[in-house]
DNA sequence: ATGGGTTGGTCAAAGGTCGC
DNA sequence: AGCGACCTTTGACCAACCCA
């Protein structure tokens, strides 16, 4: 039901394992402030998980860790809310808080709202203006340490210890319309975390000397490189040295490279891992090329909006250079930068919402060849990233800028399907006049009824 | 009455004079009597309540007396308003007083009103002219002991992270900004306002003989049609009569018309009216065909997945038939079946929503030809409708789901820029084995470098 | 049992909405 | 252009519950 927290093979374990393993990638987070004790971000975020299956299993936990926290008497006298600095009535969740804002937290949690800050994310909490944004009243829940799984959850069946009720028992009928879910607003959360580390990984590959593969099949069937990236050697030869009119070999190269880690990416997603291999084929061969674009542009270093700029330094010029121009092929550097490049830097992406994007970008609907029963399930999912982008984006700049700057950014799909249609045409004009030699791993991904 | 698009005529001119039914708003609320010296908190209770010694005034140091005088259940059954005598709803504001006058107590403190009698400030307060006198009623309200500092401020603000519509919001159109509790709102308001009513003018047009006109450049200088479509005759040759299979005939002579409405609508938007000639062309050459599109699936009686259907009954099926198939030309019907009027019907577009993202389509930035300063013109506009449209769509269905349909919706423009560079191959076809003689009209507007 | 802490549940009274 | 019936949200209070 939820991909990420399955028993086994997911995602988050894979992004546990590997953190653990091997210490965090570099990753930004949107998250500032914050002097809490308690990093919510990475453990606990694995740990909210639980609440679907905690308790109710042969725990020997015998009781959560709030209880633990709090297990040293009441609440000192005079004790404040954490939240919002309200007199504390005791411990709640973890956390000493107040009534009102205890009561707020559960209320949030099991009703699963979302909450949109108008502003910045940042409005100040406290015991006067507590209820103004409930955004920020729930975030600084969060931040202070208030612990989702301290609540009894309907969700688990075993009600032995749920609290029934204080005062009528009209439960109407059995009809159970329970979700049984954690909250949306903390999934949005973990979706764009999850994301954001993945593109972390991402950045790491490509530093590495990336397995050489027979072809599509035998990259889209292997184990997911992201997760064994320190077994992987650094490539030397791509490390940056200087500046340099990149070559048609550079321009192959980097195709090639980003395309095998389109692939390995793309395998990140456990619902992209249930497809059959026809769809996958679908999905990856639609975006293949998108994804490398994008990619190129985003990571470019800024130096001006006339050079596109590789890792190891080559770059592309708007000006069409012998290097990289051949017969019968129409310019398309211009329009990469004009229309992706630099309207991402005049957006000012961060990777979160850059990464949420192209998880956005990836799940269409539409793509070629993708059978009807997958169509929905792909719909559905890329919903669930739109909602993070939006969430991701509002969160920083508030509503009103973030539709715009959404919508703008989702607008961008139409130039980069226009780019990838010229792309392809290239493509065929190489393939009809042979004058280039495309690589057959990237023919494979990039042309259509390949 | 006859009119010509004159310079400064705006939009909202015209379609004042079209419709002649849009009253300009009330500007005229002034506040009455401002030399009332009472302040409504201090001051006031200072010179009513104390004269009456309310029972309030003894203990509300430390925390209002309302929550103790109301403490005990319910007010008793058949209480009555200490204020009007109507039947009582509960203790507001410490007093036993019914929703009205609870409801104007609040809305005048934080409203910060003063109100002046008309007679000697001792009018009768009761139930059936407590609407009377506003300062004696609110007089009263002291008198019996509301107590202001009960109010909760600052409010919560539902409105501000809300995720979703408390019911139905009904569009309130032209008030005053004065009050300016959600201003972008309004000002979005007005902007679906205007399209859907040129919406409804084109659908009026389509139904008219249109006048020929020499070529592009003449149909984007002449006034604009929507604006006299009462003068117009109807077009008796292209109602309907009944579903046929539509021939290429068809289809040129919808082709000719819809991307002449395109040129008319166009002219609607006052920031076009002031765009250069060459910019105008810009943005209608990069619009025309796809405003022909989805004018022609949206509008398309739902007779099944399979079938686009015009107004006149002609319909193209999703088998490419003999009629519509030239040579060379690859058949076009089915992804706009399957990429916009099947995802349009399953998202519900409204006809506001619509109207509302067709001009946000309409103002690309990214328009090839388009000149820079009009670059950033362009992109602003779009982000006003952008916002109208975002608006638009969570009015209905809240934010969450809005968010989705909004994201859905812009991502469509990622399969229109697909159909469009195929349709403009085709064209090119057509154009190089002369199979097919392409209106000059169409031809101008539809291809690119024309 | 008992008592002091948690939990979830309750509902009068806050503020918000929108047809009239 | 304000009114108020009707709505959602809040949080003080309370009963159920869990451990020492």
């Amino acid at each position: 039901m939820h991909m990420f927290y399955s028993m086994n093979g997911t995602l988050a374990d894979q992004l546990q394992n590997h953190l653990a393993n091997y210490g965090p990638p570099m990753m930004n987070s949107q998250r500032d402030g914050g002097e809490d004790p308690r990093m919510y971000m990475n453990g606990s975020s694995a740990s909210v998980s639980t609440s679907n299956g905690s308790s109710s299993m042969g725990n020997d936990q015998k009781f959560p860790s709030y209880k633990r926290m709090a297990q040293r008497r009441k609440v000192p006298e005079g004790e404040l809310c954490a939240v919002c600095s309200d007199l504390a009535t005791g411990y709640h969740y973890g956390v000493a808080s107040c009534n009102g804002c205890k009561t707020f937290f559960r209320r949030t949690i099991v009703s699963e709202q979302t909450f949109i800050c108008q502003y910045n994310g940042n409005c100040d909490v406290n015991k006067n203006i507590r209820c103004a944004c409930r955004h920020c009243r729930f975030n600084k829940c969060l931040l202070v340490g208030m612990d989702a799984k301290a609540l009894q959850l309907p969700a688990i069946q075993n009600d032995r210890d749920r609290i029934g009720p204080t005062k009528k028992v009209k439960m109407s009928s059995g009809s159970d319309d329970e979700q049984a879910t954690t909250p949306h607003r903390l999934q949005d959360q973990e979706i764009i975390d999850q994301l954001t580390q993945v593109e972390g990984l991402c950045q790491e590959l490509r530093r590495c000397i990336i397995p050489e593969v027979t072809g599509v099949t035998h990259a889209l069937t292997s184990p997911c490189l992201l997760f064994e990236t320190t077994d992987l050697k650094v490539d030397t030869n791509i490390m940056f040295k200087e500046l340099y009119p990149a070559s048609m070999n550079d321009i192959r190269m980097w195709n090639i490279r980003e395309m095998r880690i389109c692939i390995e990416w793309a395998k990140t997603f456990d619902i992209y891992q249930r497809l059959n291999l026809f769809d996958q084929f679908a999905l990856v061969r639609n975006f293949a090329f998108a994804f490398n674009l994008l990619n190129r542009v985003f990571y470019s270093p800024d130096h001006g909006p006339d050079k596109i700029v590789f890792q190891n330094g080559a770059f592309i010029m708007r000006q069409p250079q012998q290097q990289v121009q051949l017969s019968g092929c129409r310019p398309i550097y211009t329009r990469q930068m004009d229309e992706i490049m630099i309207p991402f830097r005049k957006l000012q992406l961060s990777v979160s919402e850059f990464a949420t994007f192209k998880a956005a970008l990836f799940f269409n609907p539409d793509a070629l060849d993708l059978s009807a029963p997958a169509k929905t399930e792909v719909f559905e999912e890329r919903n669930k990233y739109l909602g993070g982008l939006f969430t991701c984006i509002t969160q920083k700049i508030g509503i009103p800028s973030g539709v715009q700057k959404y919508g703008s950014l989702l607008m961008m799909t139409a130039s980069i399907q226009n780019i990838l249609a010229q792309n392809e045409e290239n493509m065929q004009v190489m393939e009809l006049f042979k004058n280039w030699e495309v690589d057959p791993f990237v023919k494979e991904l990039c042309m259509k009824r390949a």
